[in-house]
DNA sequence: CGCCATATTGAGAATGATCAATGCCGGTGG
DNA sequence: CCACCGGCATTGATCATTCTCAATATGGCG
């Protein structure tokens, strides 16, 4: 399932893969590794979904190409992500490597059965499926509200999330996708996603050991750039008063 | 399950609820029907998740409020989806009434229970919620990348594909949410959203029979308002021709 | 009748898009 | 070895859409 990142409470990824009944990695387990070059595509929006799949290694883009050639990408995969659950016909989206990766694919129909038949499998897929319903409610928030600099921030973090085992601060991240890619995610232009990054780098949120290596990131600021992904959770009690109105308004800075 | 609205080609409503078999609405049938006033809250964002609910009759609103106050609408209900299904803990959202509203609720314990014991609940349950991440799908992309134009015009189509029975163009919908609500849920103000209503009444794609019923809209062009929409889904070939690069920017008309 | 919530309209500001130019690096081939 | 090229990223200048703030309708309801 996809979009598991981001939403720490209901990450279900460390838990679920060490279970000691059946789980959905030992199940794709039996299904020889494949391996992806960068760019490589998985399968394309509209193909009959004959499968689902299990990244193993790497990072995957999961992404829609609208009506006028714009492309937007709706998620990014990453180890112990599964790609396909919640379809039936035929995918909806694209799928292709960012950097090189490795999966397992499945046939559906084998994947159906062998969780219709084990109560410990429907109950892993549900979890993913929450998560990844949690994860795109997550998106459509940043998309419908927040500034260039909240999306960006939010989705270094995200990333970070993803990427670092069990909630250490790394110093550094490596950022694979491309700045394009970063552009797509975030509803935004390259152009806006590079001045951003150039702002922060300036306000020394973050920095680049390296000018040459623009994907690898240091992390000067791990609360700065919490403050300013402006996911704060601090309207709990607002949102229980009710009555409180203060809707409307794209509220940018 | 919310957010089955849009995706016409996946909605299983009108199908699956004349079943033979042991359907979702005979299982909340023997619920007693609860009646909700306009407005009234159905449960609060990180409540618990004690109860899974079919909407009967009305329209409701599911959101969440952001930490600066800001109201995303992530999703509107209407008679035939179902919510929460796809939770756990808790509630990751808001639940209100529209209009007056008529809703089943059921223990999400004896919903689960029920679900796991019969196979073409789960099925159903499945089918609700490759809708629900359809709808959510396109949700993101119409923030991603749609103009205020396209965005209204996309939702009206959406909400008369709900309203209306089976598929016949009404000449007139009711869009009984307010322009807030309408701004909230397409990540706009609501002064952007009065001022393109009154755009596409100056263009006669929608008119008001009487200006006071600001809610009653006559459909004038179906064309110009699909086109306006910009969901014109004119490019599979490009798409898996793979190699065309025309990606990035928001391309505002 | 007056008040309130809702909606519309206007003027100005601002964020981010667009268009265009430049920089940087890595690879290729003379 | 170096020059050239292509992809990617950055930066700049300008523009446009949408936001913000404010004032003004409009209708429902006590």
């Amino acid at each position: 399932m996809f979009l598991t990142d981001y939403i720490g409470a209901l990450d279900t990824r460390n838990s679920m893969n060490v279970n000691e009944g059946n789980c959905l990695h030992t199940l794709f387990a039996k299904q020889p590794a494949e391996h992806l070059s960068a760019s490589q595509s998985l399968f394309f929006e509209g193909d009959d979904a004959n499968h689902v799949y299990e990244v193993l290694d790497g990072v995957l883009r999961v992404f829609r190409i609208v009506s006028d050639g714009r492309r937007v990408i709706t998620a990014f995969l990453y180890p112990g992500d599964f790609i396909g659950f919640s379809l039936r016909e035929t995918y909806l989206y694209s799928a292709e490597a960012v950097t090189p990766a490795t999966i397992r694919r499945m046939p559906r129909r084998q994947f159906e059965t062998a969780v219709a038949a084990d109560e410990d499998l429907r109950a892993q897929v549900f979890a993913k499926t929450c998560c990844e319903m949690a994860a795109t409610q997550e998106q459509m928030v940043l998309l419908a509200c927040k500034s260039a600099e909240e999306r960006l921030c939010s989705f270094i973090r995200r990333h970070m999330q993803r990427v670092t085992m069990s909630g250490e601060r790394a110093a550094t991240v490596d950022l694979p996708m491309s700045r394009q890619d970063v552009a797509d995610h975030l509803g935004l232009t390259i152009e806006t996603v590079s001045r951003t990054f150039t702002k922060l780098i300036n306000k020394n949120v973050i920095s680049l050991d390296n000018p040459a290596a623009r994907h690898l990131l240091r992390i000067e600021k791990h609360g700065m750039l919490e403050f300013l992904a402006g996911d704060n959770d601090d309207c709990a009690e607002i949102r229980q008063q009710g009555g409180l109105v203060m809707y409307g308004g794209r509220g940018r800075h």
